[in-house]
DNA sequence: CATTCCTATTAGAAATACTAATCCGAAACA
DNA sequence: TGTTTCGGATTAGTATTTCTAATAGGAATG
């Protein structure tokens, strides 16, 4: 398994020595002094015990040892130029890999991507939703959208929206026998619960409190594992659900859902674009995050 | 023409850990710590501004650029590997290139050159008969049979022999009219010419005056560009001929010509191998040099 | 809970690569 | 014939790269 090879500068010098039969040029090529060219491969060939020029006054001829070397020698740094093309580009051009929080990735990225494949056909992105926060210097992502605190070391953080949280229906259980006219209509219904382990999140208990309803009880009604489904639940008419705006905009647009009294809670989650430091710039990384910030410019998806 | 290639040991590094996936056994096969590993691994990451590695505790993977990258570099790596290994092998196996003073190509090593073969098949020799002194920094020879005084500087030189000259003729002449029974006969007959610059190359005109001979016009007789040709017109009775005593060794065990009468003259010049310093040891110089100094112990060629 | 295994980091040492200046010899020039 | 030019070699010193030793730290292992 172990290679036996030459110093690598030397083969450099060397190839491209053999290739122009010119030291100068060679160094000329390598952006170095025709001196560093003459000892590099003064060097090779002492190492090896062989020559490999024929020096003449002013001009160079391979010896056979030489004329065998230099072709295999240009082909593997040609195979290893082409590599370091194809790798760039492949990070460059290849699938955008995005990590997203599971609801997010549901409720309001999924709805949206058609666009962004129209806006930039070029673009393959693979949208891995996921529940816990991505380790980014172990994991092989891209950027990622997260709800947090915005705490996020090493990254670079951008906030993408504000996120409210308020309560939302049916609009079947408007037309019902206790249409949701004041919070306290809330005791009629099944309460949606998002069964975040997360004691920052924004839940009922917080949201009653800030209402000022009593008499509810918060065990009670149906839980979930994820918003998403939560949501899915409200839109089946099952219960009442606190969900975020972003998760439900397109939801209420359509007249899926609607939101039946105002008071808003203001979360202190917010949804951040992630990157790797020193990422940002790529194309495809600054192509979605644009476009996350356009989507969320048209007032469709922010507060 | 120029290529744009990263730093080519981290390359190597890189290539190495992905292998192994494991910076520890990357740095084994190396023959440097793991932090050296680490370190050009990092640099590699930085200049290219792409991660190769997702670092886990215990567990290295390679991000999808990093599984792009690998295998190309590997194959690059085995190139130069096989390359330099076939360059190796062709030097030690291809040809054995010895350039040798013309007329002992003719006369001593051509007709000995069939034995070498039979000791050393796998060893092809070509000769190169050349008139002048090879300069071995620049021509492609592994080694040269030279007559002269033995300064060869850079060059590792070991004496062969040293020649004696003296007069030789064919037998046909001792028959004739005028055989040649002492120095003094030689008016008689014609005086084959070895028409050498050098001007301490012995000729008749020392040989007449060492032993004593007198009334024998040098200008006098037939002139021939190369010994060989000197002592073919001798063998075919056209004269007498001054000779060294290794070209016409066969020639006289064969009968071909006969050593008239007794004095050699010692010649200052005397025949070296030479080969270039640090190639003695190669195997097929080693073989044909050994050969030369057992041929020779013979006692078929040297005094 | 201690140990092991593996990578990261730091600072400094060692090895490598490079440059500037100059030499040298033949070829091109005049 | 110089004389210039061209291209490689050489030398000695400098810069850069590469490596090491020591150490930290984190998870898996026993």
């Amino acid at each position: 398994m172990g290679r036996r090879l030459p110093p690598l500068n030397a083969l450099r010098a060397f190839e491209a020595a053999a290739r122009h039969l010119s030291f100068t040029k060679a160094a000329g090529e390598l952006n170095v002094t025709q001196a560093a060219i003459s000892h590099q491969v003064k060097g090779l060939e002492d190492i090896l015990g062989i020559s490999l020029f024929r020096r003449f006054n002013r001009r160079l001829m391979l010896t056979d040892a030489g004329q065998i070397y230099q072709p295999a020698l240009g082909e593997a740094f040609d195979l290893m130029e082409a590599a370091t093309r194809r790798m760039r580009l492949e990070e460059q051009t290849g699938p955008l890999k995005v990590t997203v929080a599971n609801s997010f990735a549901a409720k309001w990225l999924l709805p949206r991507l058609p666009a962004f494949r129209d806006r930039e056909p070029d673009i393959d992105v693979m949208v891995a939703a996921a529940d816990s926060v991505v380790d980014f210097t172990r994991d092989d992502f891209d950027m990622g959208i997260r709800f947090g605190l915005g705490r996020y070391p090493g990254l670079r953080v951008d906030l993408l929206f504000d996120d409210e949280v308020f309560p939302v229906c049916s609009p079947k259980l408007m037309e019902g026998p206790h249409p949701l006219l004041t919070p306290a209509d809330l005791k009629y219904h099944t309460l949606l619960h998002d069964d975040v382990g997360a004691s920052e999140f924004p839940h009922w208990g917080n949201w009653l409190e800030k209402s000022g309803v009593r008499g509810i009880r918060l065990g009670r009604g149906q839980r979930y594992s994820h918003s998403s489904l939560v949501i899915q639940a409200a839109i089946d008419a099952q219960g009442v659900a606190l969900t975020r705006s972003s998760l439900v905009d397109l939801d209420l647009e359509a007249g899926r859902l609607v939101r039946p009294f105002g008071p808003a809670m203001r979360s202190n989650y917010a949804c951040y674009v992630v990157s790797p430091h020193g990422t940002a710039d790529k194309p495809k990384i600054k192509a979605f995050r644009d476009w996350l910030f356009d989507e969320v410019g048209k007032g469709s998806g922010a507060k």
